[in-house]
DNA sequence: TAGATTGTTAATCGATTAACAATC
DNA sequence: TAGATTGTTAATCGATTAACAATC
């Protein structure tokens, strides 16, 4: 198994595109298809569904829709929940704990922590926010696994620290800083800020070389 | 110039650690330094400042580092502003509303449209979210560079479509497909819940392979 | 001067794409 | 059968990293 990052991040784009054929009806599916529909090289399309499939394709007929749903399903883990918390309930936070879609993919925001008084105590989508002391007893009392950081850069290394040492050992960190973590730490850098500067490289003066990213 | 995706994203990270760094006083620094700090390569962070600093580093000394602050807000449009319009205001989309920081990364955005009638005519952090049906009028009226789409994948491509037809130039897509889009016109394709499947594939059963993503 | 650090050219690495034989 | 489509091996491409000469 080599499902690599880029991989992973196509699969969703895969999943709904899939859904968007099975509620059409269409029953099986080329790679060809798909490579079209997501713009994609057919042989990379044909690379992942091998990664993550259950059955293989017939040649002249392609691969059976359900199964494909299926597969990516499982493999995103869109069928279970991961356990998480998030520190730091600003604004980048609010709008995570807001986010009522993040079970449909596998994960489950139990609690914030923040250190604002104005907020603490208070709740957001029926999330709690709990000041930053509480963290360490929280996480005693509870089962969580992801540790999401969204506090200011200048504060992350010192909540990563207490969430590894919480027994927390997968970090989605929103903080423009590298974290120091020991090695069987994932921590994934969302860099949301990041995509800004396509615009504005698009923006400026002579924009000569435009083209799609993602 | 070939700023290359991966080092625009690299660049609000350098820039967090370089302010970090005056703040503390510290006026020149080597590319080997925040080559550790990042946990970047030497190399890679030298190539990446020659591409957008305005002046040449120095053997033995580094760059100044107040240079390449401004050498990098410049190159990343922070001095400036884009205007802005948001298509969808669900929970993906007031998480982007809620979010103040925007500006300070170069982004205006100036309203919301959506077809729920519960939140048109409402204000989120005084941003207005207009009827859809108001887009055009709205677009003709003021000047708009990017539409973001936070709209389900299925309207998503209707969206864009109108949006281009109102001359908006870039689009930053929230939504699970590949837009259909003129190669003049910019696109980029944000999957905030592509990076769960990490998290999926890391808490399965055997996790042998675990490490750093980002 | 000596050597830390730069900038650049060459090598490596990994992901994407092309070519093609296998097969339903 | 014929040919559309698969799966795999080889080639390409681009980004990262290593090597090294230049220089303050």
């Amino acid at each position: 198994m080599d499902l690599t990052a880029q991989a992973i991040k196509r699969l969703p784009y895969y999943l709904q595109h899939l859904r968007f054929l099975r509620e059409k009806g269409v029953e099986t599916i080329s790679a060809a298809s798909i490579a079209s529909a997501l713009k994609l090289n057919e042989v990379q399309v044909r690379k992942d569904i091998a990664l993550v499939s259950s059955c293989k394709g017939k040649p002249r007929v392609g691969f059976p829709v359900n199964n494909l749903i299926s597969d990516i399903e499982a493999c995103l883990g869109y069928n279970r929940l991961n356990t998480a918390i998030l520190i730091g309930a600003g604004c980048m936070g609010q709008a995570l704990l807001i986010n009522t879609a993040f079970p449909k993919y596998g994960l489950d925001i139990k609690a914030a922590f923040d250190i604002n008084s104005d907020i603490v105590g208070s709740t957001i989508c029926d999330k709690h926010i709990y000041p930053l002391e509480y963290l360490e007893e929280y996480c005693d009392k509870n089962e969580i696994q992801i540790g999401i950081i969204t506090s200011p850069a200048n504060t992350a290394q010192d909540i990563c620290d207490r969430l590894l040492a919480c027994g927390i050992k997968a970090i989605w960190n929103f903080a423009l800083l590298t974290l120091d973590v020991p090695e069987d730490i994932l921590v994934y850098n969302e860099n949301l800020v990041g995509t800004l500067g396509f615009f504005s490289q698009y923006f400026k003066e002579d924009n000569t070389n435009r083209e799609n990213r993602s």
